[in-house]
DNA sequence: AATGAATGAGGATTCATTCAT
DNA sequence: TATGAATGAATCCTCATTCAT
């Protein structure tokens, strides 16, 4: 009936992580201090530390959580037949997940040098390394396997660029993933026709 | 036949732009300390603050100096007419014009956080605009102008994104902005079908 | 018995107060620095910003704490009738302010130029123009409203300008007083004569 | 016929001196640069040093300069009987070197702390201690001691308090003089009484 | 579950000063 | 008579982190 003791509980933890999250996104990792975010959330630095062990596993705590999506993408694709359809529907839920968590991935982002050294940063570029892996053919010619990568990044950068085009961001998002699953069809043509 | 005089002068000045710019590409704005900046060089914080009036103004100057064929190609192209070979051709300098500053455009792309309040990140960005809109068109369909934005970011990604990709450096490039004159094409193509 | 728990609580603070203002009084504001200030309390000058946010903040606390008196005293004579009394009133209470907080205003007093563009220097002025516009008549002759005046400054001199004068230092106040009362009485007789 | 050598030549030093009145007097001593006044005047640091050896050197030269009147006038009293007509002229020659040399005197009072450890604090004190060793006698009662530095002490006050009394700058030095000489004929018929 | 108090390391920046030219 | 280049020492201040309570 009422909440159950292990929800409150964990209450405090995951108003740091959005804050948190807020904040990394907005100003950059290294310029938001966490005396910033324990202002905003009127608690004491100290209580973060109750909560996270260090600054990077408050970033780390965050990553994880938001990032398991893609990770389940990557473990379901790589069981999977390397097929156009897949490489297809790695982008079609690739999207999903970019932008279910846009504020992480916009992070990621405009935080690369930061994170380059943290631990997190490993894990994003082994996700991205991945996720390349499974689209582009290493034998095709080498217009075809950046037509893959441009694929992938073409989500990344779609979440943000398109503020100066007019229009619903739903609209937006279906626009960009058209684009990046025309890319993946050319470059599947060139792999046939070689 | 010996080093003129004014060649010496500005010899430690320039040192410190490349210095710098190596490690704020290297490991990011914040996490390079003029400190050590100033040991790479061998001389000391107060010598930097002779050439340069702050660490931002040292960015900058380096900014400026290498952001000016950017600066120049929009402007050559603000003056021509908006068909299709006028865009290739801003596609191949700027091509060249990413390639001939590697160091500086990684730091950007890596260092978007930080760099945005900045007063280098407000340039950067109006440069993505202005090129932006010389690209794409804006009664166009929504997935011609997102083809348009993506040959834009394409050849972004595609400078460091390639490292995995088997094969020579200038080849790569090529491919690259093979890549994205294609999707330019497409957009046009789109345009003239509506 | 035992020392009460908020009593410990703002024991370093109030000590920092005390060890800055003598400093502060002794060697200025600026050749005073934070570091010196942490050493003879043996804390870090991290210590230091726990308590005060800046070194100014530091200033500014132990100046609202030290000049409430004269506030107070301004805010009564603002409410009384603008006769003798009441300006001898204010001058003897004026005198006791001073000697209750001499380092204070031996600190203003010979740190008029720093001082002049912090915060506090601003509400410096403020209470000396106050106490100037309570003993002064404006239509009164020049000569009297120096007078005036000189009985104010005379009182500021005095704390610090009789140490050449033998004598006890409770006995050289009330000299000083005494003769402040007495320029303002000229002033007063000026007034009348007029 | 033309301008001498020697006199151009000074012509820079004395305009360094001018500049770094003007800013001591304004800004206070501790926060007026070396820079801030090369960049007035539109040279280097260094040429600063060309003319004088450190910056309290600098100081110095102006205050030696500009307080020569008062070591003369010093000099003449000591030579003159401790009448009363003796210290009414020392007060209005000392008025006359003080509206003479407005800024540099400001300065002193507005530099107490600085200046208290430089070479020129001590020189600085002296005067006014000889001055004091002029007006006032040290067997006469306290009040009248105290009224004999009040009228040199209102002298000093005098010259920026009044900022606040409406009329003219000669005839507020004259109430100003008037005032202080009153404070001494006072402390002159204490001595008679007693 | 959280706080108050403190630390140590490091940041950018400014300053008076020097010296070869 | 000046400059350009540089230094060393100091400044204020901020940060992530710790720990007893």
């Amino acid at each position: 009936m009422a909440t159950p003791h292990h929800a409150r509980r964990s209450d405090t933890r995951s108003r740091i992580q959005d804050v948190a999250l807020k904040l990394f996104a907005e100003q950059g990792y290294e310029k938001t201090s966490l005396r910033e975010i324990a202002e905003r959330l009127d608690v004491t630095k100290a209580a973060l530390y109750y909560h996270f062990k260090t600054k990077e596993d408050l970033l780390l705590s965050i990553s994880e959580d938001l990032s398991a999506p893609v990770d389940e993408l990557i473990a379901w694709a790589q069981g999977q037949p390397r097929t156009l359809a897949t490489k297809q529907e790695v982008l079609r839920r690739y999207s999903d997940a970019l932008w279910g968590a846009t504020d992480l991935f916009r992070f990621f982002q405009e935080n690369q040098a930061t994170v380059r050294d943290l631990a997190i940063g490993e894990s994003f570029r082994e996700r991205i390394t991945a996720l390349s892996e499974l689209l582009k053919e290493p034998d095709s010619s080498m217009t075809a396997q950046v037509r893959s990568l441009t694929a992938l990044f073409a989500m990344h950068a779609g979440m943000h660029a398109t503020q100066n085009v007019e229009g619903d961001p739903e609209e937006k998002r279906a626009a960009v993933l058209e684009v990046a699953l025309d890319l993946l069809a050319q470059a599947d043509a060139d792999l046939v026709t070689n």
